[in-house]
DNA sequence: AAGCAACTGGAGTTGTCAACTCCAGATAGT
DNA sequence: ACTATCTGGAGTTGACAACTCCAGTTGCTT
């Protein structure tokens, strides 16, 4: 995990391997508060270095997005792993659902690349081939439990997400943790007890929740 | 009612006031389908006039903006009180969000409108001060029958309803009805059955949500 | 039917903003 | 001490939406 040269390019000198990392760390923390739509000149002034050296460093900002976000969205996957080791297959599932968004609330940036309003293109639908099996099998276990109702379908778990995401986004300057009622609401209703009611239509097909992304990558 | 003369203006020749309808309904159709973000050159070639003429004719964006969605944000007020005639408290309830979120899904103008994501300031913040009692009102009668989940609060409500509305927009292009699935959760999980989870954090104040919403409506 | 105020359309102006580059000067490494 | 590498911030480019100007047209009055 050699920091600079990712693809046989010539090593950096000192001083600019150093100014790479203080882009990077610069892009963390303004791209997790503010989303991925600053621009690069406010990195750069927030990382103290000039505008151009961020963009000799990095290219353009897409690549320094891709860059960044990689490891995040890995981590993301991680969990679904992780839930997957929870005795309990309910509590399985609340901890994926639960723990992801907890990722999300941290970094807006990352919301903006998962849900890929802005960027990661090739980035999401790559670990998006690694979640939705790993998530899959969770839903999977606490259904045949009979925990979860079974009419959930995969592709309901990433617009669920996003669902509870837009909370997360819209009331985070307020409150950092009102968006957990509507999880909890959310959870209730997943939660198969007496009387749920019938799915009123069915959900999307796995090509059609793979456009509904790319459709709103497309914006930028 | 008259169309034209809001205050005392002089009254507009014949030729002036179609235009001023034709503007008007092209906005309708075209914020309706893509938002308050178009400009109004499109509207006014979607009108068939011209951009001056929209111009003199409303002043600007914000003017159009706010006549047109005056009467749509009221149309959302009035399903409060709708929703109280329906016998059933439960029912009145899930109508009253329902068929908010169906206007809401007809019309990503008035999305933007209501969630204060550009524009009505002023208009919205005068309809809130209708809406809310009003919606409280349905809120505790299903509360009061025992059948709506006694932890929610009034400021839930906009939140829910902006949460499934992120759906709607999100979902629109691929499927204009999935969102439907999702309401059905989120209802089931408000519904009254043994073993709801207990909510882990207080709701917004009053003024906290107010907040929010303003909040999202600077950006612009 | 003629005259004029009211109106029209679209080319053009203004302002903003983000991405990205240029280059004279500074610095790391040998 | 020498040079290839690197730096910073002023400047360029391009896009885009809001809004205006004005030469020409049209509805209304008498």
């Amino acid at each position: 995990m050699d920091s600079s040269a990712s693809r046989g390019a010539r090593r950096l000198r000192r001083d600019a391997e150093a100014n790479r990392q203080r882009t990077l760390q610069a892009a963390r923390e303004v791209f997790a508060e503010r989303g991925l739509g600053v621009n690069l000149d406010d990195i750069a002034r927030h990382a103290g270095v000039g505008v151009a050296t961020s963009y000799r460093l990095f290219g353009n900002k897409q690549a320094l997005i891709n860059e960044l976000f990689e490891e995040r969205v890995d981590a993301l996957v991680a969990l679904a792993d992780q839930a997957l080791t929870i005795d309990d297959p309910w509590e399985g599932f609340v901890s994926l659902l639960t723990m992801a968004l907890e990722q999300l609330e941290a970094d807006r940036g990352l919301r903006e690349v998962v849900f890929a309003e802005l960027g990661g293109r090739p980035l999401v639908a790559q670990a998006r081939r690694k979640f939705m099996p790993a998530a899959d099998a969770v839903m999977r276990r606490a259904q045949d439990a009979g925990l979860l109702r079974s009419d959930l379908t995969t592709t309901d778990l990433p617009l669920i997400s996003y669902m509870v995401s837009c909370v997360i986004q819209h009331t985070q300057p307020v409150s950092s943790e009102v968006w957990r009622r509507y999880l909890t609401i959310v959870l209730d209703g997943l939660h198969v007890r007496p009387g749920l009611t019938d799915m009123p239509v069915v959900a999307l097909t796995t090509a059609e929740e793979e456009h509904v992304a790319s459709l709103n990558a497309s914006r930028s």
